[in-house]
Parts: C-alpha cells; sequence; structure tokens
DNA sequence: TATGAATGAGGTTTCATTCAT
DNA sequence: TATGAATGAAACCTCATTCAT
C-alpha cells in the first residue's frame, strides 16, 4: 500500500536508520568509539542488538553514517545561511554564529566530529569521508571570500588557507565554550573571531 | 660502581624508559589509545610484554606519560625559543615555526595530543593533564601578547582568546601540511599564519 | 506460548545454569578454586567460554554459587530426615548416613565444601556464606539434641559444641572413605560414628 | 673452617632454609598457595626473589617443605608428651590440650594444614605427605588407645577409626577457636573433647 | 652464593557479530 | 523483519621462573 510513492516498510525503515542515527551520535559522542556499545545504541534507540545489523553491517558502518549524518547535517544549514543576500562581513559572521551554534546543540556530536578530525589516517575511510565533508565545508567560506575579493571588501588572500583558518579559529572558541573556558557571550565570541580574521583579510 | 651518579642500572633504566616511551607514543599516535596493544608496544621496544609492566604500571599510565613526555618537549623548546631576544612579530614568527616543525618531526606525537585535547571528559585524568599543559602553552603565547602590548607593537586585545586562537590557527596549518593538503612551503604556510594574525592584532 | 507457566526460554536457560552448576562443582572440586579455569567449565557444560558469563558474572560468582548449591542440597535433605518421626538415636543414625552417602555421592562437591570451611578469612564473602549454611546444618543437629535432652535420652550437655563435634567426626569418617582409606561398611561407619556420639553423650 | 663439623656456608645455608620456611609458612597460611607470592615470601625471609630459586627448586616445593616442616614440629611434640608417664585418660587430655596449644601458636600452619587435608587428590604429592604425616600423627593416637585396652582402662574398640574421631574432634574445636566461635576457656575445649571421648570408649 | 630485571605463558573478561527462532 | 542467546577472538595483566651480573 504506497503511500506519496513510500510503503509502510520503507517509512517504518527510514524511522529506524534515523533512531540508530542519532542513538549513535549520542553515545558515540559521550564515550568515543570503542567505549561506546552496539548495546547502548541499541537500547537508546529501543531496538534489540540484532536488529542494529539489519541497518548498518557493521559497528564502524554506524559510526561513519553517524558522523556523515552531523556533517551533513552542518554543511546544509551553512549553504543555506550563505545562499542569503549580505555584504561579505555580515555573511561570514552569520556563518561563524551557525557553527557555533550547531555545535552548542550538538555537542554529542562535536567530539565525534573533531575527534575524527584529529585522527588523520586510522580509519582511513572515516577520515577520508570526514576530509571530504570538511572540504565541503570549507568551499562554502572559500566561495564567500572570492566573492568579497571581487567585491573588493577583502585584499587578495590565499582562499583555501583562509578558509582553513576561519575553521580552525571557529573550532577553537567552540571548544572553548563547551569546556566551560570561554567566560564572554556567544555575541562577544562570535564578535572575536569575525574582528580577528576580518582585521586580517579585510582590505 | 656508579658513574658520575649515575650506576650501570639506572641507565639501563632510563634507557628502558625512553625506548618504551617512544614506542608507545608512534603506537598510541598511530592506532589510538585502544587499538594499540601493549604487544605491540613491547615489541617495537624490543622488550617482553611482561617488562612494560615493569616501567609502568598499566597501559592507561603508560599512555599518559607518552602524551606527558611530548607535551612538555614542545613547551621546553616553545620556552626556550620565546626566551630569545626580539621584537614581537619575530618571535611570534619563531613560535609558529617551531610548533609547526615539532609536529611534522612528531607526527605520531601530534595524533595523540589533539585526539586528547578533541576529547574533553572521557579520561577525565589525561585530559586533565593535557589541559594544563594546554594552558601552559598558551600561557607562553600570552606573555608574548602582553610584552607587545606594552612595547605598544600590538593592540589592546583579549590576550587569553588572542592565544587560543593562534593555537588553532597553527594547528589548522599542522593538520594540512601533515595530510598533505598544504602544498606551500614551510615558510609560506608560516608567514600566512603570522600575516593573519598579525594584521588582526597589530597596531 | 508458555507453558505451566514457563517459557521454552526460561526453561532453557534454567537448564543452563544447571549444566554450567554441575560442570562448575565438578571442575572447581577437582582443581581448586584457582587452578580451575573458565575454559574448562564451559567446555564441560558444553557452552563457550563467553556464555558462561551471560548466567554469572565472574569466576567467583560461578564458585559462590555452585557452592551455595551444594550446601543448600545437603541442608535440604538432612531437614527432610530430621523431620521425619523416630527416636533421637535412630535419627541421629539416620542423619549421618545421609550426610555421608551425600558426600560419596558429591565426591567433588566435598572438596568445595571442605576446602571452603577450612579457608577462614580469604574469600570473606565465601566463607560468610558457608559458615551461615554450615550454621543451618549445625543447628538442624542442635534441635535433635535439644529434643533428646527434653526426652530424657540424652544427657544435658553442650548442645552447639556436640553438634560440631558430630558434624567433625562424620566429615572425619566421610574423608575415609573417599580417601580409600577405610575399609569397612558404609553401615559399619555410620554405626562408629554414633555409637563413639552416643556413648558420649546418652543418659 | 669447619665448626663442631659444620662449615660456615652450612650454618648460613641453614639459617636461610629456616628463614624461607617460616616466611612461607606464615605467607601461604594467610593466603593460601595461590594468592601468596615468591615475591612476598621473600621479602619477608630478606632476601631476593632469586635467591629462593636457590634453595627450593619451585613455588610447589616450598610450600610442600613450609608443610613438613610444620607438621614434623607438630608430631614431635605428640610423641614427646606421648612418652610421658601418666594413665590413657591422662596422656589423651595432654595431647589434645598440646595439639589445640600448637594451632592457636601456629595459626597460620593450621590453615595450610587443613586446607591441604581438605583437597584429597589435587596435589598428588603433597597430599600423600600430608596423609604419611596424618597417619604418624595418628599412630602416636594408636598406640596410646591400645596401650589403654591393654590397661583395660579403655573397652575394645577399632582403634584406628578412634584415632581419627580423636583427631577430628579436636580439629573441629581448634576451628571454633580460631573463628573466634568459641567463647569457652582452653580447659573447658579440652574437657569438653576429652569427655566426649572418652564416654564413648571408657569401660 | 645472591640479586632482581626480564621473560612469556596463562587466564579472566568484554563485546562485536552471528544465527536460530 | 526483529530478537537476544550464543559465540570466540582479543587484550590486559600477573607472577613463577630464568639468567646475566
Amino acid at each position: 500500500m504506497p503511500v506519496l510513492g513510500r510503503t509502510k516498510k520503507e517509512v517504518l525503515s527510514e524511522f529506524r536508520r534515523s533512531e540508530l542515527l542519532t542513538a549513535a551520535r549520542t553515545i558515540f559522542g559521550r564515550k568515543g568509539f570503542h567505549d561506546a556499545s552496539i548495546d547502548q545504541i541499541a537500547e537508546m534507540a529501543e531496538v534489540a542488538k540484532g536488529t542494529v545489523y539489519l541497518y548498518y553491517k557493521s559497528k564502524k558502518e554506524l559510526y561513519m553514517e553517524a558522523l556523515r549524518y552531523g556533517v551533513e547535517s552542518l554543511n546544509r544549514e551553512l549553504r543555506a545561511r550563505a545562499s542569503q543576500p549580505g555584504s561579505c562581513l555580515e555573511t561570514l559572521r552569520a556563518l561563524t554564529e551557525t557553527k557555533i551554534v550547531f555545535f552548542e546543540e550538538n555537542r554529542d556530536f562535536f567530539r565525534i566530529y573533531y575527534s575524527e578530525l584529529g585522527k588523520l589516517p586510522s580509519h582511513p575511510s572515516a577520515v577520508a569521508m570526514v576530509r571530504d565533508l570538511y572540504t565541503e565545508q570549507a568551499s562554502v567560506f572559500e566561495r564567500l571570500l572570492r566573492d568579497g575579493i571581487r567585491r573588493r571588501e577583502v585584499r587578495v588572500i590565499d582562499v583555501e588557507k583562509t578558509a582553513y583558518a576561519i575553521a580552525d579559529v571557529t573550532r577553537g572558541v567552540a571548544t572553548q565554550r563547551l569546556l566551560g573556558t570561554s567566560k564572554t557571550t556567544l555575541e562577544d565570541d562570535v564578535d572575536f573571531v569575525v574582528n580577528l580574521i576580518w582585521k586580517g583579510i579585510a582590505r
């Protein structure tokens, strides 16, 4: 009995995958890949252990999907915001804020994300995927910078390196916030990042 | 028959510890804490498994010591360089270079270091230690910035946040280099970091 | 599809526990706690090593349950026999025989039992449990003696000490039999214990 | 430089053996065979671990010698007391007291002794030895009983079985005392054993 | 003879994965 | 499809024993 092109089965299946992904993200984020157990994830997703293997063929695959799922969400939000009109500086500020807020709302994911980025070539496949998504994210910023250069708001710089630098400083501030080290408001933190970078790159 | 205050035994013992630490750093860096096995570390250090436990009372302790050993080496180098005379900008450049070179020469350690920094509250003790050492490192840069402000080379800024930002951008560039993503020379990379930051903070 | 209040699963689970307990009793009895390995017990119970841990959370717990299981069986038999009518002397003889027969039929258990009784304060928890069960057993004999005193079949004595003495002599005879030192029939051995004790305590 | 037929070396060697045996008895008694470590014994004997192996070729051998050493001491005391004049009853009381006192003064040994007796055929060799010494001990009592029968103080009984029974009841009382269960004086406890047995065997 | 650093076998326990129901 | 009992590989750690000094 297909509805809107999807059978009941497909809907259920999609639902399970989503529940599993959410649970995986939470547990993996909280305990790391190794200390997380399939049992815990299954329990949180309210299915039996064996069921996990009907949807993901291994712990690693589940991990990678949870990772991809998160990064893609973030990238989607960033792209959406980037496509809104505004000056280069305004957009830069908006993107920075989007990213920091995203991490604050997805602390568990934040950990998976950066622990994986920090790992480099250990789960080669995972890294490759993260790198791709990271690169995709960087490209949002690169496009912004190129626009800024064209519009003469930004001086001529190495856009790629700068894009990475923006990501790094943003990550740093997000880390401070999650660690509780940062004592300033979200707005101040965003200001700091944007000012630093903008001074560094403005005409 | 002590020689220069150290017996032959002490020398051997020190040698073993050092071999173990080096092996541990390599293996842990390559595989992460969990996927590294004591057996592999012992083999690389050319001792038997049991011998490891004569020097470190658990896998975790060995890990932490390997971590501490590396961070302390880096901090030592940074402090040494920071104490040399020069303008604020010169010193900033020197420190940045020191750090990037250190990571290039200690790739395996780089991974432990940042995977641990990215972990936050999982091995509480390890994290605490890394955080302390990280803070110590940040303070080298903070001092530099304060000096710069006093000497009117640098404008009045939040030194703490800026110190972290420097560390973050530097880390980012080091990552690019280790990933092979960066196609530019060491000098160019250092220039990039220093310019970006300096523009952001100079009077 | 529950049958008689028990599902197939429950039956299987009960069966496994029982198989494991039996195997544990045999192996522990034969080799002692330390020299017994979980592997051997699993093999004898015809399950994989990991399965043992689905039913008992550690080697020690398995050991204790095997112990408890045996002692409780013995105590049950003794209590059942003690509640049958008969003179004090008759009951004493019956209990003695019950105990000796039980040990002959459960040689492996006999060893766990007495090795644990002989250990005093090493596995504190195990010892506490055995002591409780031992005390319970002693109380069966104490009640018998008190009855005998009331009925004027037995002279006034320290019932507690005497109860222990009966247990000790019985144990001794059981030991002789299991060692093969005793060359006399079961009946003769029982007679010997009962006569010795009875002479010692009768009016 | 032999002195009294013994060189300095021999004296030292004897001293070491004795220190080791004492330490072994204490540690084995306190922790049992498996949980005792050669290291602990060496430390208590104030020698290095390797030295232990110059005197005893394995942990088991050391254990057996500690066991033998203790049993032989006890047997020696019993034989000495048994050879003193006195009625059968008097000697029985004296021997019982000797044994209980010996165990109270050698608690650690007591545990080794009975844990080994309780083991039957696990370390076959150890058991054989203990059995021999146990038998030797029983024979002291058997001789006493036979004397008593000849002197018409004791009725005609199975002396072997009775000898074991005496040992068993004595052991039981010793156990009560060491466990702290017994609340009566040494004299009362001895009285209890002797009365029970004597009533059981006297003419 | 005495030492104690080094060895490596051995055992418990965990947990991802499978499979019969 | 969903379950969860069963599996067994893998890894940490201990400690009796050896051996070079």
